[in-house]
DNA sequence: CGAATTTGACCCGCGC
DNA sequence: GCGCGGGTCAAATTCG
């Protein structure tokens, strides 16, 4: 991760996507107005000319990314408690900035041309658009604490990999472009790496959809019990039984050390972060680390999901 | 019965 | 041109 202003992307991202009223403006620390979408593109497309776009191995992520990583990742948490916050992600960007207008013309192509012919053309230029992508490395709790509905729609073998990848897609809005890849990581297998592709067309919900993610625990459940298949649970669905088990088998050997990240990086984030950007997660923080109780934290903070979260969290042990 | 997941098939991009 | 691998589709299956 080189040195462009991950922070301004952020910035901009966060801007637009945390209000759900369309565009929004965010000034800059120069003090002039831009758009954030078009800043955060046009940030993307700058990274791509400097060449410094590429996925980031995870031992290859400094505890100074750490912050960058949670930076990028918020645009698709948006406010969402993240407990655990992801460890390592990147952006990959090989996309001129139409990329996202060019995916919804192709969605609308889809649904007025059903002729097979028309339907690869748009797959094709799918594919080659397919490109702005951000890469998140999450342990298990992650997958739950996404606020997005997502759709599982394959499961592919991943060569070189003993985990297959999860393909899902987001359900809470029809029309809504947004995709994600999910598999386990092969170095880490308590962890999980989250490819988001695309972005949402819609706000996020203030709830889960009912029914998305509430089915199939007990597939999970069952699939689980597979290696090669664990790793295709729904990210929207609450993790249990043996997957849990022993996903959190693993993540207590490390939690001491974990810990001690966490805090490193809270304090960075504090001394470097002079603005009030972040105040709902720092607040959270502080917050769960003097009352304990995370529900009460996020009945607090986040009320209008917070017990759909929560009731996440829970299942997962959080 | 509607919605989500599973899974094999298909398509496409890319490297050789 | 061909084969491989990744991404998506869609029918079948499962579940609430």
């Amino acid at each position: 991760m080189a040195d462009w202003d991950l922070e301004a992307v952020v910035r901009g991202c966060r801007s637009s996507n945390l209000s759900s009223s369309p565009p929004t403006t965010t000034t800059t620390g120069a003090g002039t107005e831009i758009d954030p979408l078009a800043f955060f593109t046009q940030t993307l497309l700058q990274e791509e000319e400097d060449d410094h776009l590429s996925y980031i191995p995870d031992h290859i992520a400094t505890q100074t990314c750490m912050q960058e990583l949670e930076e990028l990742c918020r645009p698709f948490y948006h406010k969402t408690p993240q407990p655990i916050s992801p460890k390592t992600h990147s952006i990959i960007s090989n996309s001129p900035i139409s990329a996202f207008n060019e995916q919804q013309q192709q969605q609308q192509q889809k649904k007025t041309a059903h002729s097979s012919s028309n339907t690869q053309i748009s797959r094709s230029k799918r594919r080659k658009n397919q490109q702005k992508r951000v890469v998140c490395e999450v342990p298990a709790e992650g997958l739950s604490s996404d606020m997005w509905a997502w759709r599982k729609y394959g499961q592919k073998p991943i060569k070189g990999s003993p985990y297959p990848r999860g393909y899902y897609r987001c359900s809470s809005s029809k029309g809504c472009l947004a995709r994600k890849q999910v598999e386990r990581s092969r170095a880490d297998p308590t962890m999980f790496i989250i490819t988001y592709t695309a972005e949402h067309n819609h706000p996020l919900p203030t709830h889960r959809n009912s029914l998305a993610g509430s089915t199939r625990n007990k597939c999970s459940t069952d699939q689980s019990i597979k290696p090669s298949t664990s790793s295709g649970l729904s990210p929207t669905t609450p993790l249990t039984s043996s997957m849990e088990e022993d996903i959190l088998g693993h993540k207590q050997e490390e939690e001491a050390g974990e810990v001690k990240l966490e805090q490193d990086r809270d304090h960075e984030m504090s001394t470097q972060m002079s603005d009030d950007m972040f105040f709902d997660l720092e607040e959270l923080r502080e917050s769960t680390s003097t009352s304990g109780s995370f529900d009460d934290c996020l009945s607090d903070h986040f009320s209008p999901w917070a017990s759909s979260f929560a009731s996440s969290a829970a299942s997962v042990g959080l």
